[in-house]
DNA sequence: TTAACCATGTAAAAAGTTACATGATTGT
DNA sequence: ACAATCATGTAACTTTTTACATGGTTAA
């Protein structure tokens, strides 16, 4: 799995402009690529070269054109393909982890500081994604099943929102008696 | 917190070798470098520029010989300016979810056997997370304090993993009447 | 005898981020 | 008046991964 594949994805919904796929990827919270310009706009005419996409420019009277993509029956089979593969190990990569490895030579006030903080950056994630999946704008379920899929997509993030904050109070318990 | 300030973090236990720290930084699991020689033996090398550690050659009879770096007063000061910082919040990069998000192209039995894969994944990571903690090889505490931070540290990870399972449950609970 | 360990480093490629560039339109 | 939205793309930079390079030693 990666942007390619991700891109193939929101393409079996319908066509979409670069400039859309942008905006899903922000929406998303789920898909680890940030959708900067870059990214997208150099995949896509990837996509576009191996025959998985083709694309279609849009003139509009008071806008800049658009180039709207539609997936390809090779595309399709390309990402159906692409589900059985091995599934990756999640990475969490948690940089507030190594700050705490020599937070030791910090003050006991310090800590407590330092802990706070990161619970507030916590919170601010967990309510962005609160909010996001409340707005539901990255949503096109077909079928039941798709739309109980992402449901736990969300409930993925969600869960570990709080697993993470449930740490976090196990930690501050601990530091107590310390 | 960056791959310079968890190395001047290691170095603040005792003088070590690039050789060395290549490995502690593969037995820690949570520090989010692989640790290859590209990044590590370069990120000397700037350390050493920087006077935040120096460098002394050591000749070994039958074997190569290492390059010992020592943490100096600048470095040490370096390392505790940097545990004040705010602190970067999770990133939780996880492929599987992107794979899951179109999952709906395959049967039943293909979306379990993709939820089997997942779950060895998971159960692989966790049980060599308690094996590396069963074994403490990375693991200089000095303080109380600092062996329950590392203890809380390696928690996390576990809880992280654990989570993942409780998720995974709920996850097939859910398809079973879809 | 084969693999892993000792120990350093470099080269090249891939992946990702930030900033630059344009310029009309719409909402506050 | 100012910021955000529409819409595309490029350039420069940073970060990360993979592979190359050497060559003796030790344990299964």
């Amino acid at each position: 799995m990666d942007l390619k594949h991700a891109i193939l994805g929101f393409l079996s919904w319908k066509p979409i402009t670069g400039y859309e796929l942008k905006k899903l990827f922000f929406d998303a919270d789920f898909l680890p690529w940030s959708g900067n310009n870059n990214q997208i706009y150099k995949t896509l005419v990837e996509l576009n070269a191996e025959g998985l996409v083709t694309k279609e420019t849009v003139h509009q009277e008071s806008y800049p054109s658009q180039k709207v993509y539609t997936i390809t029956d090779k595309g399709i089979k390309e990402l159906k393909n692409s589900l059985n593969a091995e599934p990756d190990s999640p990475e969490m990569k948690n940089l507030f982890l190594v700050q705490l490895a020599w937070a030791d030579y910090l003050g006991k006030e310090d800590i407590l500081k330092l802990l706070d903080k990161y619970q507030y950056q916590i919170e601010l994630n967990l309510n962005m994604c609160n909010e996001k999946l409340k707005r539901k704008k990255v949503y096109i379920a077909r079928t039941e099943r798709e739309a109980f899929l992402w449901d736990m997509i969300w409930q993925n993030r969600i869960m570990g929102y709080q697993n993470e904050l449930n740490w976090l109070t196990r930690l501050r318990n601990g530091l107590a008696n310390k």
